[in-house]
DNA sequence: GAATACATGTAAAATGTTACATGATTTT
DNA sequence: AAAATCATGTAACATTTTACATGTATTC
């Protein structure tokens, strides 16, 4: 359901493909919202019977065919409802890493504090990447669009990731140091 | 399938029914993993076709009967291993919240100031929860099962959470704040 | 008298993942 | 010569949610 206005968001900035809204989304919603492929595909299919986008497809010669998406009026009005709707409730989240970690007493000491420096590791390197890819990523294409409204909230998504990040480095290294302290 | 696995991980101290599982589930692994009655019944279901536990009914009358289940070894050598292999990439998130924010330009600057006070105030709620009635649960549980390795494992997992909900107010109020001052 | 707790489960629908299939062009 | 990019899609499977169905005992 969500992805639908993922993708009805997207579009409404500008006509594209599937592959195109995969390219797009992986570089700026990555963070707090994702699709595989193959469930764009399946999804566009089921926007367009529902009247939520019509596609045209456009010849290439030397590359497969595109069918570029395009929204509707219907897709129009149901995103603006949707995005106008408040969220009232918490989100449950899911944490593997959590989740092992609950169960963990019977883990030896070294191999459990390994796995959190390797979860360490790939947070510390995201924290980064928030803070200089992505960021550059987002400005390029708020230039474009040229609405400083919009840039302001891509920037506010994007620092939602940095702090995400940051936090769960400290709480990493206070985890760590709790459990490098057992007999 | 890591369902499955938390619900090894329940069983692994005791005994007990999908409804049990269900209610020890609300009250500790909520914050990083949860999952709805029916989903748990179902996953038993497959658990016990795996030989990964055995069930027994227990009839009782004037109540419904409860079925008991009990982790079998198979079941605790594939725990033990789960807990041993690292998770070695980070897990996407979904947080509809952001995702609306980040579409959110055309929507009226007092609707969407409603819309993140209304969440911080479930944010800050959260975090006042954890540091409370979820650490006080926590530790009865502890003080029953006497074991300090999973006292301390489990108040790192509660903890998370509280960090977790207070780096969303924060960011919540930065956030009201940057988009009071747009024109 | 109504609502909640106790206790189980099935069926259907929605959502999401993995694997398969095709094939030219461009980069390493 | 191999791998990645471009571009689409289907099928099968796994996971998760929602709705339905039942019925007693206890609490408000």
């Amino acid at each position: 359901m969500s992805l639908e206005f993922a993708l009805l968001g997207f579009l409404n900035y500008q006509s594209m493909t599937g592959y195109e809204l995969k390219q797009f989304m992986d570089v700026s919603t990555s963070n707090f919202w994702h699709a595989k492929q193959s469930q764009i595909y399946t999804t566009l299919k089921k926007m367009e019977e529902k009247g939520f986008v019509t596609s045209e497809v456009e010849v290439q010669d030397g590359r497969p065919d595109r069918r570029i998406y395009t929204i509707m009026p219907a897709g129009q009005n149901a995103l603006q409802a949707w995005l106008e709707q408040a969220v009232t409730d918490l989100q449950p989240k899911k944490e593997l890493l959590l989740l092992k970690l609950f169960f963990s007493s019977s883990v030896d000491k070294q191999t459990l504090l390994a796995q959190l420096h390797l979860q360490r590791g790939l947070h510390q390197q995201q924290a980064a990447l928030y803070k200089t890819e992505t960021k550059a990523i987002i400005e390029q294409f708020a230039a474009i669009v040229g609405n400083s409204q919009d840039a302001l909230l891509w920037d506010a998504t994007r620092h939602y990731g940095e702090l995400f990040e940051e936090m769960t480095v400290r709480w990493l290294d206070e985890t760590i140091a709790l459990i490098e302290q057992t007999e």
